[in-house]
DNA sequence: CGCAAGATTGGC
DNA sequence: CCAATCTTGCGT
């Protein structure tokens, strides 16, 4: 079993967690027993209350409360009444930054694979280091990583629509 | 307190 | 192309 990312990992800038996600190991612990292992394929950065695609550019909110405290830390929201969204928070205290995980081997979408995860709203908060079902993994392989605009988030302006901040991997399915 | 919009998805 | 579906943040 590989080892579990720890604090170390997380409690840094954005921008240098969200591609060495890429190719790192989720893991889904389910009561009866049961774990799934799946690489991550595809991540988005949103990074600090000036990201005007970031939450937390509206503030500390009840919301987006997690994303000021330090990294390792899950963010789930709901989108359109439907969809939850998994994100990890990183860097130090008072520096709101999250990852989105967009991807994962064999199940593309953020909203779909909350859906096979089972993860919603009993997640905010959850601390990867610690948790008895959610965490991501060490992986000792080698992924190229591509960038690219972050999705669905015009509304931000294209300053910082147009940042390439969104990795992806195409070595994996 | 009302309301518009949303880090999406699947169906027509 | 567009409806679904409901939380959130902001304006009144």
């Amino acid at each position: 079993m590989a080892r579990r990312l720890e604090f170390d990992f997380y409690n840094r800038d954005v921008l240098e967690v969200a591609p060495e996600l890429v190719g790192k190991t989720l893991v889904r612990s389910f009561n009866d027993g049961l774990i799934q292992r799946f690489i991550i394929t595809e991540v988005e950065a949103y990074r600090g209350a000036e990201d005007l695609a970031c939450h937390a550019s509206k503030g500390r909110t009840p919301r987006t409360e997690v994303m000021f405290r330090s990294g390792g830390l899950v963010y789930v929201y709901l989108i359109y009444g439907m969809y939850w969204m998994l994100n990890i928070v990183t860097g130090e205290t008072n520096n709101p930054q999250a990852v989105l995980i967009r991807g994962l081997e064999d199940c593309y979408g953020p909203g779909r694979l909350t859906k096979k995860l089972m993860i919603g709203k009993d997640f905010y908060g959850e601390n990867l280091m610690e948790s008895q079902r959610l965490w991501v993994e060490e992986n000792n392989n080698k992924y190229n990583i591509n960038r690219a605009p972050r999705i669905g988030v015009d509304y931000a302006g294209e300053f910082w629509s147009s940042k390439p901040w969104r990795f992806f991997t195409n070595n994996i399915k």
